[in-house]
Formats: C-alpha cells, sequence, structure tokens
DNA sequence: TAGAGATTAGTTTTT
DNA sequence: CTAATCTCTA
C-alpha cells in the first residue's frame, strides 16, 4: 500500500493552519491519512513526544501504531513513532488520572471497575435483587456520566419511578466508588474533566502538552469525550479529526453526531476536506450500500465512489432457519473458496449480536473449518483471568471491597457467607475497608478462629506482595502469587481436565504476558494492574494471524476489510435490532448494515432466516427492510424474491404451530 | 461451607 | 433449549 496520496487525503496531511475535519468515506483511506499526517508532522520538526493521536479502540490504536512505525520506520524514525502518543479516549483518561491522581482525590493505586464489579453495587443501591432492573439502572447512570449530567439534574429529570431510583442510585454509586478508592470506566473521560473544570493549573498542564492531536471516528465521540477533547486542544483548535457520519454505530453508548456539527460551531475556521475515493470495494458493492444509506438523512453532502470493476452481484439467500443457514453459508464459503483458491482469511461472517456466531461456530467446525471468533467474550472476561486480577487489584490498592471479595473466596479457603457478612458489618461500623476490618478488635471477638485465620493469613500474603511490587518484577509476583495460593490445584479439582487445562494455559499465558509487558517498559505491578482493565485481548493473538474465517459483530468489524463478506441473520428484529426499532432508532442500524456492506472488497453474500429458534421454539422472520433499499439491479436472489410468499409462509407458520402443539400434548 | 441437582429466566452492539 | 442461579444435602 504505497501509492501515492490522492489530492484530498494529501490536502489532509499537509493542512497545519488550524482546526480540520476529514470526512473520510469507509475504504476511503483514513487510517492512511491519520498516518501520513503523523509522518508529516514529524517531518516537519514537530516533537512526537507533542503529537497525541486519539482512537476508539484498541484494535484502531495498534493499527494506527503499526501504521505510523512503518512510514517513520522507513525514514530511519523509527524512535519518533514509539514517542507519539497514541492511545484510546480510555487509556489517555487513565493517564491523566494517573498523573493527577493526587489532585483528583485518588491514591496512585485506585482501582478500574467494569461494569461486572459494579452491578452488585448498583443493585444494592437500587435495593433490587432483579439484574435486569440493576443492569438498566446502571445503564441509565453511565448514560448520564457521559452526557456530562450531575445526580442531581438527572433526579430533577427522572420521567418514572425506574428513572428516579436510578437516579437515587447515582448519587450513592459516587460514594461508593470513592469508598473503594475506585474508577469506572466513564470516570477515566469524567474525571479529568471535572479535574480540569476546578483547576487552571491542571487544565493549562494538559493544554499545552500536545501541539497536534488527531482524532479517529470523531462521530463515534460522546459529549465528555468531545469535551475532552476541547480541553486538549484548547482555542487554538490545532487538531485533526478523522469521521464519517454514515458509520456512527455507538448511538447507544451516548456518541451524538451532534459534535460533528457542533465541530463548526466550536471551531468557526474549522477547514473540511471529504474523502471520496473509495480504494477497497467493487462498484457493486458500492452502489449497493449508497442506495443503502441515501435512506437516511444526510449530515454532509458525500459521494463515495470507486475506480475498481464492477464485480459480482451481491448474493442473497434465504434459509429455512438459523442452523440451515449456518450450512449454507458454510457450504458457500467453502465452494467460493475452491473456486477461487483463496484463503479462509479472506472470509468473513459478520452478523448483529454475538449470540450469533454459535451456529456457524458449529457447522465451521463440523467442516474443520478454521476459524476465530473476534468481539465475543474477552480474553480478560474469563474467570480465571479474573480471579487472579482480583489479587493485583487488591495488591495495589486495600481499598478496593469488590476485588477483596473475590480474592478471599477464590480458591476456598474455608471464608463464607456468615464470616464475610461479620466483616462487613465490622468494617462499616468503622467505615473502613473489608481489609483493613480484617485485623479489627470487634472482627477478631465475632468471626469463627479458623476462619480468621485463614483471612490473615491472606491479607500477610497481599501485605507482602504489596511491600515488593514496587521494585520486584510483575510477571515474578504474579507467578509466585499463583503458585502460593494453589490455583492450579484449585483449577484441577474444581474443573473437569478439558477446562482445567484450557483455564491453566490461560493463566500461563496472563503471566507471560504481565512479565512480557512488565519488562518491556519496565511498568510496576500497579501500572499493569490498571492497564488490564482497558484491555480487551491477549495482544499477538492477532498477529500470529492463522489462516482461519473471521467471525464477528458488526461493531467489532468497523474498520476492517475482507476480500469477501458474509452478512447473515438480515431479518427484522435483528437488524435492525427489535430494541433499535422500537427505540425508533433504525437510522443507526441502517448505518451498521452500511458498516457491514462496506467491509467488503470483493464479494457481498446476504442472507436471512425464515424461522429461527428463540428459546427453545421457531418464530417466523421477515426478511430485513434493508434488503429492500439496496440497489435491487446489483442484487442476484438464489431462492425467491422479496418479499416472501405469503401462502408458504402460512404453511409454514400452521406446521409450527401443529409442533408446538405435538409437543405440548407430549409433555402431559 | 461446598458441591450437586432443580428451577427459571432469557435476546444488542463495548471502552 | 441453554445457561446461570438457587436450593438442598453431605
Amino acid at each position: 500500500m504505497s501509492f501515492p496520496l490522492n489530492a484530498p487525503q494529501r490536502e489532509a496531511v499537509r493542512y497545519l493552519d488550524g482546526p480540520l475535519l476529514v470526512l473520510a468515506g469507509a475504504g476511503s483511506g483514513k487510517t492512511r491519512v491519520i498516518a501520513a499526517k503523523v509522518a508529516h508532522l514529524v517531518e516537519r520538526g514537530t516533537d512526537p513526544a507533542r503529537i497525541a493521536a486519539i482512537t476508539f479502540t484498541n484494535k484502531a490504536a495498534r493499527e494506527m501504531r503499526e501504521r505510523a512505525a512503518k512510514l517513520l520506520g522507513g525514514q530511519g524514525r523509527a524512535d519518533a513513532a514509539r514517542a507519539v502518543q497514541i492511545s484510546t479516549f480510555h487509556s489517555l483518561g487513565l493517564a491523566i488520572l494517573r498523573a493527577e491522581c493526587r489532585a483528583a482525590g485518588l491514591r496512585p493505586g485506585f482501582s478500574i471497575l467494569d461494569p461486572a464489579d459494579l452491578e452488585p453495587i448498583v443493585a444494592e443501591l437500587v435495593a433490587t435483587a432483579d439484574r435486569a432492573k440493576a443492569r438498566s439502572a446502571q445503564w441509565r447512570i453511565s448514560g448520564w456520566k457521559n452526557a456530562l449530567v450531575t445526580p442531581q439534574a438527572a433526579l430533577a429529570g427522572a420521567k418514572d419511578a425506574d428513572e428516579r431510583a436510578a437516579a437515587r442510585a447515582y448519587a450513592g454509586y459516587a460514594d461508593a466508588l470513592a469508598a473503594y478508592q475506585a474508577v469506572d470506566f466513564d470516570d477515566l473521560i469524567v474525571r479529568p474533566l471535572e479535574l480540569f473544570g476546578r483547576d487552571p493549573d491542571a487544565l493549562a498542564r494538559w493544554q499545552g502538552r500536545y501541539d497536534h492531536v488527531l482524532v479517529d471516528e470523531v462521530q463515534d465521540t460522546n459529549a465528555a469525550q468531545y469535551r475532552l477533547l476541547r480541553c486538549l486542544c484548547g482555542e487554538r483548535g490545532r487538531f485533526t479529526a478523522v469521521g464519517d457520519d454514515d458509520q456512527s454505530i455507538y448511538g447507544w453508548r451516548g456518541a451524538t453526531l451532534d459534535n460533528l456539527a457542533r465541530l463548526a460551531e466550536d471551531y468557526p475556521a474549522l477547514k473540511v476536506v471529504k474523502l471520496e475515493q473509495n480504494y477497497r470495494s467493487t462498484v457493486r458493492i458500492l452502489r449497493s450500500a449508497n442506495s443503502l444509506i441515501a435512506n437516511n438523512p444526510k449530515l454532509f453532502d458525500k459521494r463515495l465512489w470507486s475506480e475498481h470493476g464492477h464485480g459480482d452481484a451481491l448474493r442473497v439467500t434465504p434459509a429455512s432457519d438459523d442452523e440451515a443457514e449456518a450450512e449454507l453459508v458454510v457450504h458457500r464459503l467453502l465452494a467460493h473458496r475452491f473456486e477461487h483458491r483463496g484463503r479462509y482469511a479472506d472470509y468473513a461472517i459478520l452478523y448483529r449480536g454475538n449470540h450469533q456466531s454459535r451456529p456457524f461456530e458449529t457447522a465451521l467446525r463440523a467442516q474443520n473449518v478454521p476459524y476465530v471468533v473476534s468481539g465475543g467474550q474477552s480474553y480478560f472476561d474469563r474467570a480465571e483471568i479474573r480471579d487472579l486480577v482480583a489479587y493485583l487489584r487488591l495488591v495495589a490498592n486495600d481499598d478496593d471491597d469488590p476485588a477483596f471479595l473475590r480474592a478471599v473466596t477464590t480458591p476456598k479457603r474455608g471464608i463464607g457467607q456468615t464470616t464475610l457478612a461479620k466483616l462487613a458489618d465490622v468494617a462499616g461500623r468503622r467505615r473502613e475497608s473489608l481489609f483493613a476490618a480484617v485485623f479489627a478488635p470487634e472482627f477478631a471477638a465475632a468471626a469463627h478462629a479458623k476462619a480468621r485465620e485463614e483471612m490473615e493469613k491472606f491479607c500477610a500474603l497481599v501485605s507482602d506482595l504489596r511491600r515488593r511490587s514496587e521494585r520486584e518484577p510483575a510477571g515474578r509476583l504474579l507467578g509466585e502469587l499463583v503458585a502460593k495460593i494453589g490455583y492450579e490445584d484449585w483449577l484441577v479439582s474444581s474443573f473437569d481436565k478439558r477446562e482445567a487445562q484450557a483455564k491453566s494455559q490461560s493463566v500461563a499465558d496472563f503471566v507471560g504476558w504481565l512479565a512480557r509487558k512488565g519488562e518491556e517498559d519496565r511498568r510496576t505491578l500497579l501500572e499493569l494492574t490498571q492497564m488490564i482493565a482497558l484491555v480487551t485481548m491477549l495482544e499477538g493473538r492477532e498477529e500470529d494471524d492463522p489462516d482461519a474465517v473471521r467471525l464477528s459483530t458488526l461493531h467489532a468489524a468497523k474498520g476492517l476489510e475482507f476480500p469477501h463478506v458474509f452478512l447473515v441473520g438480515l431479518e427484522e428484529g435483528l437488524l435492525p435490532h427489535r430494541e433499535a426499532i422500537d427505540a425508533g432508532n433504525v437510522e443507526e442500524e441502517r448505518r451498521l448494515m452500511y458498516v457491514g456492506l462496506t467491509r467488503a472488497q470483493r464479494s457481498a453474500h446476504l442472507s436471512y432466516c425464515r424461522t429461527r429458534k428463540r428459546a427453545g421454539a421457531k418464530v417466523d422472520c421477515v426478511p430485513s427492510r434493508f434488503l429492500k433499499e439496496l440497489a435491487q439491479e446489483d442484487l442476484r436472489y438464489a431462492g425467491e424474491p422479496l418479499p416472501a410468499g405469503e401462502a408458504e409462509r402460512a404453511k409454514a407458520s400452521g406446521m409450527e404451530r401443529l409442533k408446538q402443539l405435538k409437543a405440548l400434548v407430549a409433555k402431559d
């Protein structure tokens, strides 16, 4: 990919006179532009450490780092590439918070809690045992934080009982986090903002820190992130923002296209450059995508074009149910691969929700096709890793009660509900952490001697590791921890052989990862512990790119491209998703479909099911409205054209009804 | 206190 | 029809 830049790309790279918005259509080479601009800035003499490039995901940050390293490395400036601050919004927020933790009212070892840690806390605050209720309250709190709404304002604006309950919990939520010396993901953005708001010196420090800020995917920024951006860029606005309003798919996380529109208001000198040449897809894929997205109102006028050939028609295939769809897709994929002598890695299967991967995994396994699933459960979400991370968090920060609770009960060491309830009671009365309460005289009086002994042993281990954490390498400490708590033995005794082996392997991977990271930049255990919360996968996992079919959600596929794409489950209720339809947000779903389509370079295969298993029973499906919005002349229907024949549908549903009745009768 | 069975609820996307 | 949670017994 060392073609020369085209005219608008060149303009975007060279323009340094003021704030710049680059409207980069799908496949228009935006990552190239950002990397080239970083290189250009360095060439012109900008100190690499005074350049910040901010992305939305770790994956994008990594790619940016690689691209910049390649460009600058070619000029013998590999050192410069390393010095550029390339990070996600959240890791940048973490860097700020770490540097300013005293001013922000946090101790250096503060913990980062993820939503799973927070759920029980919120459940308690809203006084519910219903997990769904707790999650929805959590969801609301996060929404308020990202929109920079205070607990008071949230309470004042609450419309129904649920919202009022969530708003009340919101205030207590902040207190709970403060007591644990902890922050959540949203705080990584919001707390630096609060700090900048009340401490002009801190603001000045960070505002003067970067000569140029580059932002990827601005259309995905929420109110808090946008404001953080403004803080960093200052009034001069020396930034390059890159984005595409047609690819805004994070509205559900508070991202708002208003930010894109506001950019022009907040920075009247804003220059806009459009990248409209697509280097990725065939004309037919692009025409279909354009035709689809034309159904959305336009913020900016943009016309994508391609110099690639026409390419094949997009195939639309119905399947009788989800299993049949998976088999069909896998068969077609194999036939296609054979015919084109391609690699497995040339193919991606994209879907709306994580759970949809299941039948495809089964079908791929049945045919012995290698595959990788991305965007599913993250490596650091596995129970065994969370167990160990709880220990690390506790080592870094003994106020972290959630970490204490997890670590002290895993592996089982004879400490159960009753003992913990007593400890919590003592801690509550004394207004101190669970960890501190272990040594309180009240606890000694109340608890069983054996349980207390175990607990003191546990605390001694944690304290010992803490004492040594500043000096000794993180990998060694973790390795020692795993050995001392007898974690391997516990795995073997608690799980069957296969599972224990898999878990044991991922523990070994984790120890190795931490050791490597610790050595790389001489990071301490504390720094690494905070980093883990933001890392979603084991780095290096994807580098040894095996020749495998890629399974991914549409969200996780953004920014990627594949020669051949299968877009599956194109049904009403799935894409567009039911919730989105009900919320009146079909536009975002359409953009999601647009993102999926524009991942394809040479061919796109679309499929949907006529029925689908849901909670055991089969239900009828209707093909997605988006299929009708594609350029019909570029489609080829493998089955009957849309919509499905009414007669057949009625017959199918009649058969289903009969089956259901039979099942009912059989039960009695 | 901890593990094994019974019961019941579930469906979106992620830093 | 799963998968996770809850309840009961050793």
